[in-house]
DNA sequence: TTGATAGGCAAGCGCATACTTGCCTATACT
DNA sequence: AGTATAGGCAAGTATGCGCTTGCCTATCAA
């Protein structure tokens, strides 16, 4: 298991975001093409495939097997534990005032 | 300069932000002590002092000094950066609908 | 069946990062 | 002055991580 924010801890994996963002239910060689053409990036299909293994163990994509290939799917929902972790005014307006944030002194 | 998502990559970093968002403006001291005493972490005051320094490469934390003392501060204006790059419903009611995201074939 | 396509498993390499240790500077107190 | 406090700098170690290489399995088409 891997957290959110690990996962999020490589350009290459972030990169993998923003195009299934872009166009979800990719194929692991359809992503392999896309990071080459577009961003330059001339990795393995093996370090791609570990890149995905990683997002995937962090809830960040879902996957879908038909014949011989794998669908790649964006799931945004671990990026809540980001916002729920330290709510900016941004990710608070649906969650009221945090009541929880206090300037007591420790102890 | 590090980037946020490095930064937040690190448990001890996120509770050091946990914990000054709970109270801001602590010592590196203070925070040493508070770490040992809630959270079992029994790390040097200089591994500490390197978080800290990762934190404000982040730009998560703003320094003040004041004599020997210097107070730190959470500021959680880069986490935009992660809300941002991939909207979620929660975050995009004040931005409007991502007109970016499209589901055409590539190319 | 034979061959090509789509992907997985596992070991190894190199480098980055977290942490320690040791020493140093600067501010405050008596 | 002398001493204690608050923090910084730099080198060393060790584990983790990204990536490659090599080989293997499963599905589809001829």
């Amino acid at each position: 298991m891997v957290d959110v924010f690990r996962a999020l801890d490589d350009e290459t994996r972030r990169t993998i975001l923003d195009e299934l963002a872009l166009r979800d239910g990719q194929t692991l060689f359809e992503i392999c093409s896309i990071l080459a053409m577009r961003h330059d990036l001339s990795l393995t299909r093996q370090a791609i495939s570990q890149h995905l293994g990683v997002l995937e163990s962090a809830g960040l994509i879902a996957t879908e097997r038909r014949g011989r290939s794998k669908f790649h799917y964006f799931n945004p929902a671990p990026l809540a534990d980001i916002t729920d972790r330290w709510p900016t005014e941004k990710t608070t307006e649906r969650r009221g005032p945090n009541e929880n944030r206090t300037d007591q002194p420790v102890r």
